[in-house]
RNA sequence: UGGGGCGUCGCCAAGCGGUAAGGCAACGGGUUUUGGUCCCGUCAUUCGAGGGUUCGAAUCCUUCCGCCCCAGCCA
């Protein structure tokens, strides 16, 4: 893992606590319970709960519930978990806006009194006409110069629920002719008469997110409110509220980049369409982009992290390489991964030379990176399979795999030459079949000859069957969002080949692990269990390839 | 045509007036019982473009160009 880089946040909080401003930083990972979290939040995740490490400070949880339209506490739970399983820690700072409901009301009254807040009957529509344009200054609401009596009692009445949603708006009273969209009186407070998965039928007015999430802030005394570059506009607002009212402090805000990967979208509604139409499986189907989608997929906590922090944090749009995931989920998983061996596409081999009845254990290395990983046993006997793709009748050149007179090292296990090809009526290769040489048990001969190509293989008789998800990337294109921006359809986008099953042969050693275990088969990936397995039928996800150079060498044979 | 941001190698990203870090990708080579790992090497005379200030500019000023965000009672 790298060490840390800086970014211009880093060098604010520097600053500040050099300066005396602060003692110590106190941040915040503030979602809204409204469906699972990606890869994007994790670059949030980690940047808050980062920089409260390393700064010996703090960071609060806490779900952005201000909309109970949209949250549901199965949610609530996803994201907890989540930012557990990533390694963070909160503590007893678990927050939620809804907790503060009754504060923000009073800040409300507090804001009407001031006479900067009214209520406003003007209907969605009329509103969003006086609103004006980017180009134009809006109208006032000809509620904007009610006493503050009368906002007091209309406020009072819109609390009891005395008016329908959509009626009337608590308004901060600010400038109608502000260039910036986001100061004409933005609404502070709708109507909304639905069950709050907290707080019940109590409140049937809900703050918006400009108004509460700047009290939430400073009611928790944070110092740094990091959120994306979206909502720049909004800090002049953000200030506004806090310079106004009377808060226990004022937290600074500063925006950053959000988080694009290649070949995948970000966005929550769109990542709903995937689950809702059935294009995947579920949030945490391993092709999704979700924290969720890529535990059960294999990728480590340690992976995730290590790619957040390569990333770094700056402020301009950017489309991250999915290869750079790729490389830390690789670089991490080949230190700890256990080796196994298991063939995707099974072609027999028959060692013709091998005593019929004879069966054997060939040791193997548990992990060649780690020495107290241990050992093992495998079986070997007369018949074995090996991988399709490592057999060519014709080999092309530098093939230095199995080919007819060629001989090749079986992995820990003995040296083979290919005598026969044994075809069906179709042509098809069905078997191979080979002789073996009794000295070069384990992978080495006395002679000391070099064998350049090594296969990995299966017994025959004592492999077990696996059902493995072979994944490939969801999109056809590298920045899907903007190819729907073109007018492209989310469908067509879509790679109809991101998932391929196939039923793989593999060691018997591999059902004794349990669902979740990572480990790699060895020249062909990094692959876990998936929690589909029974005791019976293992089902395995392909979590990563391993790096295929020979397949950059035939590309390119093929290209001359 | 309003406001707010951003433009440094294919992709990220350092740089903060003293003469372009690093990572990924790519490309060479070495080691290797995983064509994996590991190791070594190559990869921006140039920082969106033009002017200016300065002994000296990616860094300061200026003009222009390009891209992103904002007209939810979403966040």
């Amino acid at each position: 893992m790298l060490e840390k880089k800086s970014n211009f946040i880093k060098q604010i909080i520097e600053k500040d606590l050099a300066d005396g401003k602060h003692k110590t930083i106190i941040t915040r990972f503030p979602p809204e319970p409204n469906g699972y979290l990606h890869i994007g939040h994790a670059k949030s995740i980690c940047l808050n709960f980062g920089l409260a490490e390393e700064y010996q400070g703090r960071c609060h949880l806490r779900f952005d519930d201000t909309n109970p339209e949209k949250e549901s506490p199965e949610y609530v739970e996803s994201i907890k978990e989540d930012v557990k399983w990533l390694g963070f820690d909160w503590g007893e700072h678990l927050y939620f806006a809804s907790d503060y409901f009754e504060k923000f009301y009073n800040y409300a009254l507090e804001l009407i009194k001031k006479g900067k807040a009214y209520v406003c009957q003007l209907s969605p529509e009329e509103i969003r006409e006086y609103r004006g344009t980017l180009t134009e200054p809006g109208k006032e609401s000809p509620y904007r110069n009610r006493s503050v009596e009368e906002n007091l009692e209309l406020f009072e009445k819109m609390k009891n629920g005395e008016f329908e949603e959509g009626e009337c708006v608590l308004r901060a009273k600010i400038d109608m002719s502000s260039p910036n969209l986001n100061m004409r009186d933005p609404v502070i407070y709708r109507i909304k008469k639905i069950r709050h998965h907290r707080t019940g039928d109590k409140w049937c007015i809900y703050p918006t997110y400009d108004f509460a999430h700047c009290l939430s802030d400073a009611i928790e005394g944070i110092t740094h409110s990091l959120c994306t570059l979206e909502f720049e506009d909004h800090r002049p607002l953000y200030d506004w509220f806090l310079d106004e009212l009377n808060t226990p402090c004022h937290p600074q805000q500063i925006e950053f980049a959000r988080l694009n990967l290649s070949y995948t979208v970000m966005s929550k509604r769109k990542l709903n369409l995937l689950v809702q139409e059935g294009y995947v499986s579920g949030w945490d189907d391993p092709r999704m982009p979700t924290i969720s989608g890529m535990r059960r997929r294999g990728y480590t906590p340690e992976a995730i992290k290590d790619f957040c922090e390569r990333i770094g944090i700056a402020k301009s749009d950017n489309l991250v390489d999915y290869s750079l995931l790729e490389h830390c989920v690789r670089e991490d998983l080949n230190k700890r991964a256990l080796r196994f061996m298991g063939v995707l596409e099974p072609l027999k081999v028959v060692i013709v030379n091998y005593p019929e009845e004879q069966e054997e254990e060939l040791e193997a290395i548990n992990n060649p990176e780690d020495p107290s990983a241990g050992k093992r046993k495998i079986p070997f006997s007369r018949e074995i399979y090996i991988e399709k793709s490592d057999f060519r009748e014709d080999p092309p050149r530098k093939f230095f795999r199995l080919a007819p007179g060629k001989e090749v090292r079986l992995r820990y296990a003995y040296y083979i030459t290919c005598e026969e090809v044994v075809k069906d009526e179709q042509g098809n290769i069905v078997e191979l079949r080979c002789t073996y040489d009794p000295e070069s048990r384990g992978g080495y001969t006395p002679d000391g000859r070099k064998v350049k190509g090594t296969l990995h293989w299966v017994d025959a008789r004592k492999a077990k069957k696996a059902k493995v998800r072979l994944y490939d990337r969801l999109f056809l294109v590298e920045n899907p969002a903007l190819e729907e921006k073109k007018g492209k359809s989310f469908k067509e986008l879509l790679n109809p080949e991101s998932l391929k099953e196939v039923e793989a042969l593999v060691e018997p050693a591999l059902y004794g692990l349990k669902p979740g275990d990572v480990f790699q088969l060895e020249r062909v990936g990094y692959f876990c269990v998936d929690r589909d397995s029974t005791s019976e039928s293992l089902v395995l996800n392909r979590t990563v390839t391993l790096k295929d150079s020979w397949a950059k060498i035939e590309a390119k044979l093929s290209e001359k």
